[in-house]
DNA sequence: TCTCTTGTCTAGCAGTGCTAGCATCGAATC
DNA sequence: GATTCGATGCTAGCACTGCTAGACAAGAGA
């Protein structure tokens, strides 16, 4: 009994062991750099190791979204917790959501660009990523305005912040005036009730 | 002389074909499909002809961003010219654009997210993508509202719209509700003066 | 007709994700 | 303590990727 537990620690130990390996190596070179033979190296284990925990490459890059989105729903609730006034909660919303995709490229890719086999926008969406949703919904939810959905603005405002994410980064908008950015976008889209 | 204009003219034509060809197979199977041995199997070549033509086949993807975005500033100039009243005007901006991403998904993926080795947002811009924005800007500039910079105003709305097109086909969006994510888009962002 | 450039092909490199099948280690039994 | 035997990780290899060196043939010009 106690033999079998040890085991399943540390099965479970070397598989946290590959998905922080896999986020770190993306995050240093990107994911076209993330092997499945440099993955096994620095886990000093043989290739064929992965493929005991994970399906494949697709499997791993789903970990590492699914931490991922756990981590990012923490840090928008914890911008936004102190603030008062809709308005700039919304604005601190934003600014972390974009300083959470700019210090987290990869992982931001693993949750929102990449294929990881996971869910989206479903009954069996993965609980981190119907919770990244959520805190988004909390904080946007009270500025979407009478007789609009809070779900859709939702929707909406969080597309816009990944197009400004996304195009930010692949070098499509020029980097220097995200501020204004954010601040149009939080002016027009955000109305805050009295 | 004529021989040699006779070779450029049949270079030329085969050039057409690698990219119509890659572009084709993108479509049909997803990029992941087209790779080099394919692409030459279907123009009927070897491999080492299309390295003729470009340096590898970021380039080819590159030229399909070009011929991509020369089609949607067209198509996005056709939706809005004969179009009434700015805020109308840029209601048919949206959902021009949100088509042409939904019915050219390799296309616009070889535009806005791969790597085709193309500068954007920079002096060295090539033309079409320039021109691209232009479209965009021409119909965007009127409703940008008052002091707020008309390019400001365009990259924020284009964005937003990436991000809906982005999401929507990766399905991280559900695609039921694409038309009331519009109309709140223009109906918040856009401003019409009179 | 012969030469020589130009252009295309075959073959191969180093890398990818993934897997079959062998070897070894260690827990459980006698 | 010796022995079985199942779990587990390894080596080796598959079919594929982008890309390239070097052989070879076709055709233009003398």
């Amino acid at each position: 009994m106690s033999v079998q537990e040890r085991k399943e620690r540390e099965r479970a130990e070397r598989e946290r062991l590959i998905v922080a390996t896999a986020r770190e190596l993306a995050e240093q070179q990107g994911w076209d750099a993330v092997t499945t033979r440099r993955l096994a190296e620095r886990i000093e284990y043989s290739q064929p190791v992965l493929y005991s925990h994970f399906r494949g490459k697709r499997e791993i890059i789903g970990a590492v979204a699914l931490q991922g989105a756990t981590e990012l729903a923490a840090a928008v609730r914890a911008a936004t917790a102190a603030v008062d006034g809709p308005r700039e909660r919304v604005a601190a919303l934003a600014r972390s959501y974009l300083a959470f995709a700019a210090r987290n490229p990869a992982v931001y890719d693993a949750i929102f660009q990449l294929d990881g086999g996971l869910a989206y926008a479903q009954e069996d969406t993965p609980a981190p990523l119907k919770d990244a949703f959520a805190a988004l919904l909390e904080c946007l939810g009270e500025v979407a305005g009478d007789g609009v959905d809070s779900g859709l603005f939702t929707e909406v405002f969080w597309a816009s912040l990944h197009g400004v994410a996304t195009l930010t980064r692949s070098g499509r908008l020029p980097p220097e005036h995200t501020e204004p950015r954010v601040e149009l976008l939080v002016d027009r889209l955000a109305i805050a009730m009295v």
